[in-house]
DNA sequence: GTCTATAGTAGGATAGAC
DNA sequence: GTCTATCCTACTATAGAC
């Protein structure tokens, strides 16, 4: 089996994973038919086929990729050396889901069929208790730095406050998702100003 | 016509109501089949479509009833004499949907339907804008009160906030849903021990 | 490998008896 | 007013030609 093979398969694997994120985006997980996907990918139900066996495999595998992306974001960042501030932490979170997903809306939603398809739910459970390590390794340090706190007392802080901060994000993105205007930056400067301490 | 008539009416459709939220909450707004309301109910086919003519209709007049509630919660904690602390205006949000949806998940469905329901979008701001609106009323009172501000900077403080504290909500519902074993009380103790000041 | 055409099925809604 | 039986649409997935 030649190699050209393998990576034609998976550059078409992720070409109409790319097309089905589009469709998921406009019209939600489960509102989007096959005929949708299949009439954004510009390829015919049989080709579709050739490449996921189901409809479930796609949405798994796009909103895989959706939330794979947001941790990866967040762990390059704690590992930086002038460790940023807290906002900051948040704001490049906040920005790479604006970035990638054009707007956070998918996320909602997969939030929101997680409530009832246990594949999707330990996806994204998954992906928050990862984030929330993230983030409570990034306060640990963060309290040892900056406030001089022993290392047990930074790490209890910081327990307390990861889900916390994981919870603001999530606000943020259910709010950005409900209000086209939702100002963001006003959200994230108020939660930095009153939540690290 | 006479009144009974309209009263049976309106009874019947609280009991169809009733019978979908059921549903909904084990199985999400869309998974959930007419059947099974119609199994749920107890009713027949031709019976729940004398009463409401879609299943999108179901899903709007059940949706409106689980969000309102949620408002008057909130309304009505504002309007107590001795103005309870921060804390426990969060915390009776959360009990209220606890206690009347048993789980939150079906909120965060309800706002990932939202996400491409124009509907649902209007119902999920409308209650949103509510419960911020009634957020910052409390605070300025709050800031007034509590912290001697005057009327200009403890309203400008509470407009501020007031989004902060409705993500913070959100963040709690949704990692609620995701984890069974969520706790909501340590989360809600660090919120409150950071957030307000 | 990719297309077209279609099989198979689930589920929303209705018609007509009682 | 309510039930049963059924229509019909819409969608997922496959079969078979090229």
């Amino acid at each position: 089996m030649p190699r050209v093979t393998d990576e034609y398969r998976a550059a078409r694997r992720e070409e109409i994973a790319d097309a089905a994120l589009r469709v998921f985006l406009r019209k939600g997980f489960q509102a989007a038919s096959m005929a949708d996907i299949i009439a954004e990918s510009g390829l015919s139900a049989g080709a579709i086929y050739g490449y996921y066996a189901s409809k479930t495999e796609i949405v798994h595998r796009t909103a895989t990729r959706i939330v794979g992306a947001r941790v990866l974001d967040v762990e390059r960042l704690a590992e930086q050396d002038p460790l940023p501030v807290p906002a900051e932490v948040v704001r490049v979170l906040m920005d790479g889901v604006q970035r990638e997903l054009q707007d956070p809306k998918i996320l909602v939603q997969l939030w929101g069929e997680a409530m009832t398809d246990p594949a999707l739910l330990e996806l994204a459970r998954g992906v928050v208790v990862r984030i929330r390590g993230t983030f409570e390794a990034y306060l640990t340090a963060w309290h040892r730095r900056e406030n001089g706190l022993s290392e047990d007392d930074a790490a209890a802080l910081a327990a307390e406050q990861a889900p916390v901060f994981v919870g603001a994000c999530q606000g943020c993105i259910v709010q950005t998702g409900l209000f086209e205007d939702f100002d963001r930056e006003a959200y994230l400067d108020a939660l930095v100003r009153h939540l690290p301490r």
